[in-house]
RNA sequence: GCCGCCGUGGCGAAAUUGGUAUACGCGUAGCACUCAAAAUGCUAUGACCGUAAGGUCUUGUGGGUUCGAGUCCCUCCGGCGGCACCA
């Protein structure tokens, strides 16, 4: 017998494998069956491979290999995330370039991954450092700066004053820098670029709800994105400062409108831009001043360090004005409040917010009560049809000086039917009673004590719903709760009456919890106990004007509308999702392909104007619009064109091509009706930077686009309909203006006669924004627009366009990292590349004029945030990928109906926008995406998010084919060191693989990485683990080689048992890699062999079934043992073979095993036919002696058996 | 503080989703093979009482629902992960 010696055997197969490309897939021609499975590519460090590493990858080769087996074509590609912190500090210690310590890197670990056997297409491998590769990287960069989603900004980074270098986040431990002895970090601040990731917080938001994703990461993503609804309120701030007019405007962002009328001062963050402005009038500027100082110095660490003890300093002579009741508030500063989130001023109901509240009380600030706990009493509810009583009472919780325990009621009336309730002592407060006198009198007359003092009013109002049997009517009862202290125990006596109602009783205070019946008994016990906070759920609204009775969300939407019908505030939805900083001063990253331009940052856009058929420019809105747009800087080109009347679309390009605007120029396009297309078309045609595309009820080519009638009816001619008609017609390549304009809004009102809503079909390519207004009619002079202040939200200042920036033409892509001599960032904090000056200078790529490079470096999270899209077309050098390839790899979007029409008819009150629909049949849809990604926790957040944003932005520029990039996400958990700490180099608890393979052999290595625990938990390598496997591998080369076969030909002899035995292998096999419970059907092998082999003679046929079944987890061993003599004449790998499938005929099982019990515990066994039905079992089952010892000759009460596992007796 | 997850032998862990708790593996002990060790094979292995048959207890704690709870509900204790003054 040949030994097993998996250092041959893996070898032999990994070579076979690699010259039989099994593993390369195409999608030419494309077959049916795909699957695309992703694993996160690694970053090669120069460490090597450690043993966690192979955990995700192990999981998905097993998942890849059994759906190869099961038909697929099966996409599992592998690559380098290259770009990263540590290489480039290597760098800046030794001085070799990145690049060089990079391919060396790779090597290793492509050598060490081949070493395991996964079934990765090699040929697509690719990495993110190759200008190949990151050339598509800047490209997609460049359409977001194209799209306005990429800006600079002034950002503080992290800066290491000892180190002279900008440190990435997680560099930063503690507010110290990490890489020198700890020095603490400062902020300093920089021009940073960012991408626009808030403008897509609610698709990421929404986008969740379509993908199946592992629960934690869903709910991950959703906190981070952080969305809350509330509203925005002004409150104005009085006095007006010098040289402001009076009504001067704060707002605040607040999700509880509801409690409007309980906030009692205004908190501005110390960075509030009005802090600066209202200097001059704070009456103590020495002290805010002082205040402000103090938290300029703090530093994060100091802030997180101090416990978030609140502080703050209140702006004397300063006041708000609460608008809801005119009430004149004060102003604080804290640095609680974040300038960074909503306005960056809150209005503060101590009452109801508990940060508010702490600050109130270390302040003395007044707190108002606006929102009143509410219980319905679920024993008792109140009963429909019923009068409801509304009654004022005190609850009153009375505690005994001598000995702490607290008084109470037990009732004996029927004030409830089959219950007596207990309670704290209860009564009504009469018109106009001081709650406390109405207090002291219920409890001297229901218990006679008299020696009270009042402690303290908890300051909290609950209310009580419930049905009063004895009474037959529903209470709903207003609470007040009192303290107080009894100090001795002399007692009046009781009348008769109220001793026939109840029991005084004492009770300690542990047992009141348990003693209480009444539903919101135990509410107010531990509110009692907890002494002051604030009552921040839901309630019912008190003391507060029209909202007071009214439900938390009713009086929400009330205030709503109260505010926006005030003009006072509005709904608003605010994300804790800040943009995404993605400038590095880095060398090791894709550099930033733009340069600045000082002679372009002088040219500043125009904006054309074109008006429709009969030429509207001068008689509508247009004289206002000239008069606005040369306020805010703009010079206006709205020429006349040409055949007004009977229009043509060449004759009004002509016209316009001839205006005095440079090919280099950018433009604002406005297109008005039959001058939309003609907007569209103009674009098309000229070589202008298009900062915006307006269309404004622009006409259509569909049927229903346009409504012939109407226009008819309004006297527009025949041949001016046909005119119209070629016109719209000849709007073509609409998919190509999209990604000219950086952006594109569609104006349309819903009472337009001539063009209706249904435009938005006709531009749907242009994906642009809409916005749906009532009452605008045609937008001309017919509905009476003489002015359309809606649309001054495009055209900000003029001075904020073109910063001078320009992008590097995409044919001169890669801009690749030029070599540089020292890695070492530049004392002022910038990239290296920054030193070299022959690279900055370089000429303007628009205008020829000199210009100098951006030196920034993109962030680690670029090239991976769009890698599983090259992998779909990898050798491309056109595109970053086809269509067409990656429609075969993502599966495209089907589409879900009536989405459109649902967001329409959502539009409240006109003024909001969506996404227009792309045509039909590709968008509002759902169902693409990598079909499998499984990655680890530590990057649900950020990774998924960006990766997310990108592709739903590739996805809005038509690019990919899926608005979601993936369709299933799931999580390893991490393998800690032997010692159950994470592997760290600096621990010294790493474990390489390399020596495993060595010791055990691949195939081990993989066995027990898919045994060691739960595939989603966290499990501590254990060397002897490995042993195990390796055992159980050998015993099954053992059995193949040692073991009798049958030499009848495939199943020729019935080996019922074996096949009943290998059929259930592939049922739990086959579902459990499914469900990634990789460890139990691991198990279940084990069993398997551990049965068999007990077999002097093993079925041909049940050994191949099982060698399949081993063949994704051990590979290598299985494909040696399907080609091995002397059983077999196979040939080639098991990859290509047929995955077995369960045939129930097999599993049908003629005996059972039926357990008794006898109250509850386990008492018999008996084995069954397992057609026998119900009652012979359980005849059987009571007539068994060791039943009948324990029945001890009582007779059964109950009799239960479920079907096929067990009987249970009851006596 | 908030959100989420998890507590089962000496260890990693199973448990058909409310129905035989401790499968499978590791470790340990004994035996076999060996001059010996390693490797391998066999046997035993939750705790307690008992020579045994057998019995009692046992899934972090305490309670509840149920004929029946590791699994469902409530309380507390302990651990892990994420967010953290987000109005």
């Amino acid at each position: 017998m040949q030994k097993y010696d998996p250092k041959k055997v893996e070898k032999k197969w990994q070579q076979q494998w690699e010259e039989g490309r099994v593993f390369e897939v195409s999608e030419d021609p494309p077959q049916e069956k795909k699957f695309y499975a992703l694993i996160e590519f690694p970053y090669p460090s120069g460490a090597g491979l450690h043993v966690g590493h192979p955990r995700p990858f192990t999981a998905m080769d097993v998942i890849s290999r059994k759906r190869r087996m099961e038909g697929y074509n099966v996409l599992y590609p592998i690559g380098f995330d290259a770009f990263g912190l540590p290489t480039e500090n290597y760098a800046i210690k030794t001085g070799r370039p990145p690049a060089e310590v990079t391919a060396e890197n790779i090597a290793t670990f492509t050598r060490q991954l081949k070493a395991l056997g996964f079934s990765f297409d090699w040929s697509r491998a690719v990495d993110t450092t190759d200008p190949k590769y990151y050339r598509w990287t800047q490209w997609i960069f460049l359409q977001f700066f194209k799209h306005g989603l990429a800006y600079k900004k002034n950002q503080p980074i992290n800066w290491c004053p000892s180190c002279k270098i900008g440190l990435a986040n997680e560099e930063v431990v503690n507010g110290a820098c990490e890489r020198c002895g700890y020095a603490p970090v400062e902020k300093r601040n920089k021009e940073q670029w960012m991408l626009a990731i808030t403008k897509y917080a609610d698709k990421l938001l929404a986008g969740l709800k379509e993908v199946d994703y592992i629960p934690q990461a869903r709910v991950q993503q959703e906190n981070w994105i952080g969305r809350s609804e509330g509203a925005v309120v002004r409150f104005s701030v009085i006095p007006a400062p010098a040289g402001i007019q009076s009504g001067m405007i704060v707002e605040v962002f607040t999700t509880r409108p509801d409690t409007l009328f309980g906030a009692t001062y205004m908190v501005l963050a110390p960075e509030h831009e009005l802090v600066k402005r209202l200097k001059s009038r704070i009456l103590n500027a020495a002290e805010v001043g002082a205040y402000l100082e103090q938290v300029n110095k703090k530093t994060e660490q100091e802030r997180t360090a101090e416990g978030r003890e609140k502080t703050g300093v209140e702006l004397k002579g300063i006041k708000a004005i609460n608008p809801v009741n005119n009430e004149a508030i004060p102003v604080w500063i804290a640095d609680y409040v974040l300038a960074s989130y909503g306005t960056g001023a809150i209005m503060a109901v101590p009452a109801h917010d508990q940060r508010d509240w702490e600050f109130a009380s270390k302040y003395h600030l007044p707190i108002k009560q606006v929102v009143a706990a509410h219980f319905i009493e679920p024993v008792h509810p109140p009963q429909p049809g019923k009068k409801t009583k509304r009654r004022q009472t005190v609850h009153a919780i009375v505690r005994r000086k001598s000995d702490g325990k607290i008084l109470m009621l037990q009732w004996k009336g029927a004030m409830w039917e089959g219950r007596e309730p207990r309670t704290f002592i209860i009564g009504g407060t009469e018109a106009g009673e001081d709650p406390v006198v109405s207090a002291e009198r219920e409890i001297k007359e229901e218990t006679g004590y008299r020696n009270l003092r009042f402690v303290k009013d908890l300051g909290l109002e609950v209310h009580t719903e419930y049905h009063a049997a004895h009474k037959d009517e529903n209470r709903y009862a207003e609470i007040r709760v009192l303290h107080f202290e009894l100090n001795s125990d002399e007692q009046d006596t009781v009348s008769a009456a109220e001793m026939e109602k109840h029991t005084p009783v004492w009770i300690e205070p542990e047992e009141v919890g348990n003693f209480i019946n009444v539903v919101d008994g135990p509410f107010i016990w531990n509110w009692f106990n907890h002494g002051g906070q604030a009552y921040t759920p839901d309630g019912i609204s008190i003391n507060s004007d029209f909202l007071t009775g009214l439900s938390t969300p009713e009086a929400k939407a009330k205030m709503i509308a109260w505010l926006e019908e005030q003009g006072i505030g509005k709904r608003q939805v605010n994300y804790k999702l800040r943009d995404w900083v993605f400038s590095r001063q880095r060398y090791w990253g894709e550099p930033i392909p733009l340069v600045y331009c000082e002679n372009c940052a002088q040219r500043k856009p125009k904006i054309l104007y074109i008006h429709g058929i009969y030429g509207y420019s001068e008689e509508n809105w247009i004289p206002w619009f000239r008069k606005e747009m040369k306020k805010r800087g703009y010079e206006v080109l709205a020429p006349n064109l040409p055949n007004n009347v009977h229009p043509s679309l060449d004759k009004w390009l002509k016209t316009l091509a001839d205006l005095p605007i440079g090919k280099d120029e950018s433009l604002i396009v406005v297109g008005h009706s039959l001058g939309g297309p003609a907007a569209c078309q103009f674009v098309l045609k000229h070589s202008a930077q298009i900062e915006r595309l307006i269309l404004i009820s622009p006409t259509g080519d569909r049927q229903e686009a346009i409504n012939w009638k109407n226009l008819r009816d309004a006297g527009c001619d025949e041949e001016s309909i046909e005119c119209i008609k070629k016109f719209n017609a000849a709007n073509q390549s609409l998919d190509k203006v999209r990604n000219l304009a950086k952006e594109t809004i569609i104006y349309l009102s819903e009472d337009d006669p001539f063009v209706p809503l249904s435009v938005t079909d006709n531009y749907s390519p242009l994906r642009a924004k809409v916005k749906i207004f009532k009452n605008k009619g045609h937008f001309n002079e017919r509905a009476g627009i003489l002015e359309l202040p809606e649309i001054l939200d495009e055209f900000p200042d003029v001075q904020s366009f073109n910063s001078g920036w320009i992008p590097l033409p995409e044919d001169k892509l890669p801009l690749e990292l030029p070599k540089v001599a020292k890695y070492q960032p530049t004392d002022t904090g910038e990239s290296p590349l920054a030193a070299m000056t022959e690279w900055v200078k370089t000429t303007c790529p628009r205008c020829g004029g000199p210009a100098r490079r951006e030196t920034d470096t993109m962030p680690n999270w670029a090239g991976s945030s769009w890698y599983f899209l090259r992998y779909c077309d990898p050798h491309n050098n056109k595109e970053f990928a086809s269509m067409k390839k990656l429609e075969y790899w993502m599966g495209r979007n089907t589409v879900i109906p009536n989405e459109r029409e649902e967001s329409l008819s959502q539009s409240p009150n006109g003024q909001r926008s969506f996404p227009l629909a792309p045509a039909r049949g590709q968008d509002d849809s759902t169902g693409g995406g990598v079909d499998w990604y499984n990655g680890g926790m530590e990057h649900t957040v950020l990774h998924l998010l960006y990766s997310r944003f990108w592709n739903q932005f590739l996805y809005d520029l038509g690019l990919v084919p899926t608005r979601e990039p993936y369709k299933k996400r799931t999580s390893h958990g991490l393998i800690l060191g032997p010692d159950g700490e994470k592997m760290s180099k600096s621990r010294g608890n790493v474990v390489n693989p390399d020596e495993m393979v060595e010791q055990y052999g691949a195939d081990a290595l993989r066995m027990y990485i898919m045994f060691m625990g739960p595939f989603d938990q966290p499990v501590a390598w254990d060397t002897n683990g490995v042993k195990g496997v390796k055992r159980f591998l050998e015993k099954v080369w053992a059995i193949q080689n040692n073991n009798k076969f049958d030499r009848e030909g495939e199943d020729g002899w019935i080996f019922d048992d074996q096949l009943k035995l290998v059929h259930k292998l592939i049922r739990k096999i086959t579902t459990d890699i499914d469900e990634m419970k990789f460890n139990t059907a691991i198990a279940k092998m084990m069993e398997f062999i551990n049965e068999i082999s007990s077999n002097s003679v093993i079925s041909r046929g049940v050994w191949k079934i099982f060698l399949k079944l081993l063949s994704p987890f051990a590979p290598h061993i299985a494909d040696e043992l399907w080609n091995s003599e002397p059983f077999f004449e196979n040939n080639g790998s098991l990859a290509s073979e047929k995955w077995p499938i369960v045939d129930e005929k097999n599993l049908y099982e003629e005996r059972m095993t039926i357990v008794i019990q006898v109250n509850g515990k386990v008492r018999a066994r008996q084995q069954v036919g397992t057609n026998l039905d119900e009652e012979i079992i359980k005849r059987n089952a009571l007539s068994d002696d060791r039943v009948q010892k324990w029945l001890e000759g009582k007779a059964p009460k109950k009799i239960i058996y479920v079907k096929g596992r067990l009987v249970s007796i009851v006596v």
